[in-house]
DNA sequence: CTGAAAGCGCTTACAG
DNA sequence: CTGAAAGCGCTTACAG
């Protein structure tokens, strides 16, 4: 007679090992050795095919809340973005998904937008809690006292590298003085940058990228409190009529988004680009290619950047010892909203 | 003197409840009911204060791992989309991300693109094995004998509405109809389709959905395997210019993505839009409004859509019961690229 | 109001 | 080659 199921435990409708091994006639620690492939040598070859049939006709699926919690690890990892429903962040989130699911890993997100105060103790609660295996943490630095500083075993960052962290660096200094080159040989004197309002430490770091290449290159460098906006359409195209109003000739922009709102103004005020206005963006969105003039920008290869920052990850989870860090070229792409010579 | 560690076990960092015990001289279960949020009547209000304290001290985290376990249901919720790095999907994944993590859930994704035949093997599979509390269906439709048929419980399908599962349906067709009158009162005969190059339910249901209204206008919806294409740059607009050799003038299209890309050609070409050539999108992303003209489009409010569907798997999940269909509306949105009379 | 104990479903030495 | 057993860290009746 069947053990009745004590009331204590909750409903539950899966098949698990134990049942598997009364019906294959085994032990339940020969169903978990043929299950996570480490039968071999330890259990018959026919007996291991019995269990793997009865498993399979059973649809069995070994539970991965015991799993993890026997081994001490799980399978899941988290991405830090800014906003998932920008395409750059959904590029990054849809190519580390695809690296991690290589691994037989899962991953979850962490927005930091309206979040700024709260997402590093999420994070490292996630972490402490075994929800994560570990993360990597885009655009973004940790702040005084930040509960993830010990958890270097655990976390990658992108985009802004973390001192004694493992990360994935951007070349954009050098695009962004590619980029005041570019404006410089064209004329301008005076180079405007339209800015992303939000505290990412990615942005902090993309005005200063140009600014020191400004002063390299001679050329002023205006910023503006005026001048900033977060990626929402109105915003966006409102501060860009601002910088048009105070006669911006020539244009960084911390975004494509950006970039693609001072586009839009433009035509709308009959502003010739790039004869009268010049415009370079980041990022290199689909976007970029499908408005006319092609906006001139500097590309962020986001599933080469995901695929590094997965792989320093699973390096960092294992335990193996990897250079600090990798980092991706991120070339200028001039196109149509900067003049060509 | 401490116990040793059993060699068993695996190496693992965190604080457990036995130790907040330990150190608030409790035992480990009025640790787990002050944690839990269940202490009250319970335990007396100093010792649970007492304790709050001492597993505040010792930054303790309860193991999600071993709570799933003896719960029998995790936090995680999946959600199916074709592609992350579309913005729409973006923005549905941002969306269900901070519905979810208002209920204290976390999500996860299930891409489709590229995994025709697996994903819904996958899903089943993640379901099964605990790792998934329900799960999210965008764009999808079952295969026949699909293992998650008996999954009514957790799942929610989004867009197009599954036969006997719980759905959020959207008024595309109202909207579709909407779009085919307005062309038609432009004195077109003919309307083409620019269609999406994947075999997701949602874009077949698109065209149907023009076909049936096209018939009531007495109007022809014209396709054709050639104006077909992925939603990537190169064989948007390759299919664009296609549709524009064949001599289109009025173009209902699967997604703005395609809509852009069309966008783009025509202007490349100096056809001129809206009097030569008028273009309906789908999404109403935001990039639509970044062009010039702006895009009219069938709007599909993501924020709204992933609230629902957030809102009735967490329903399914609670065994409460609800109205099988929920339907968001969504407007056709005239700008631009069609004319106004 | 508090604690001892069972048990969720695995993995992994260990004994045979 | 195989099985019995311990134990991961919780939640939750149950007894006091």
């Amino acid at each position: 007679m069947p053990r009745t199921r004590s009331t204590t435990s909750p409903a539950r409708g899966s098949t698990t090992a134990t049942e598997v091994a009364r019906a294959a006639g085994v032990s339940q620690s020969a169903v978990s050795l043929v299950m996570s492939g480490k039968a071999a040598g330890r259990i018959a070859p026919a007996t291991a095919a019995h269990i793997q049939e009865v498993a399979r006709s059973l649809g069995y699926r070994p539970n991965v809340a015991a799993r993890t919690l026997r081994t001490g690890t799980s399978g899941l990892l988290g991405l830090v973005v800014l906003d998932a429903s920008h395409p750059f962040y959904g590029h990054m989130l849809s190519a580390a998904d695809d690296a991690a699911a290589g691994h037989g890993l899962a991953l979850t997100m962490i927005q930091t937008r309206g979040h700024e105060d709260s997402w590093e103790q999420r994070l490292a609660d996630q972490l402490s809690s075994g929800h994560l295996a570990g993360a990597i943490v885009c655009g973004e630095r940790l702040s005084e006292g930040s509960p993830l500083r010990d958890r270097r075993d655990r976390l990658v960052f992108v985009e802004v590298p973390e001192p004694g962290m493992r990360s994935v660096a951007l070349a954009t200094a050098a695009a962004a003085a590619d980029a005041v080159a570019l404006l410089a040989s064209h004329g301008h004197s005076e180079i405007a940058y339209l800015a992303a309002d939000y505290p990412s430490a990615v942005f902090a770091s993309r005005v200063a990228d140009c600014a020191d290449a400004a002063r390299q290159h001679g050329v002023t460098l205006r910023t503006d409190p005026r001048w900033r906006a977060t990626f929402d359409v109105e915003p966006a195209t409102a501060a860009a009529g601002r910088l048009l109003d105070d006669g911006a000739r020539a244009v960084v922009c911390d975004d494509d988004l950006l970039a693609l709102a001072l586009h839009r103004v433009a035509a709308e005020r009959r502003v010739t680009v790039p004869d009268d206005l010049e415009i370079v963006g980041v990022g290199d969105l689909d976007t970029a290619r499908l408005v006319s003039p092609e906006l001139t920008t500097v590309r962020l290869p986001a599933t080469s950047i995901a695929a590094a920052a997965v792989a320093l990850l699973l390096d960092a989870l294992a335990g193996r010892e990897t250079p600090e860090t990798t980092t991706v070229e991120t070339p200028l792409v001039e196109r149509r909203t900067t003049r060509s010579v």
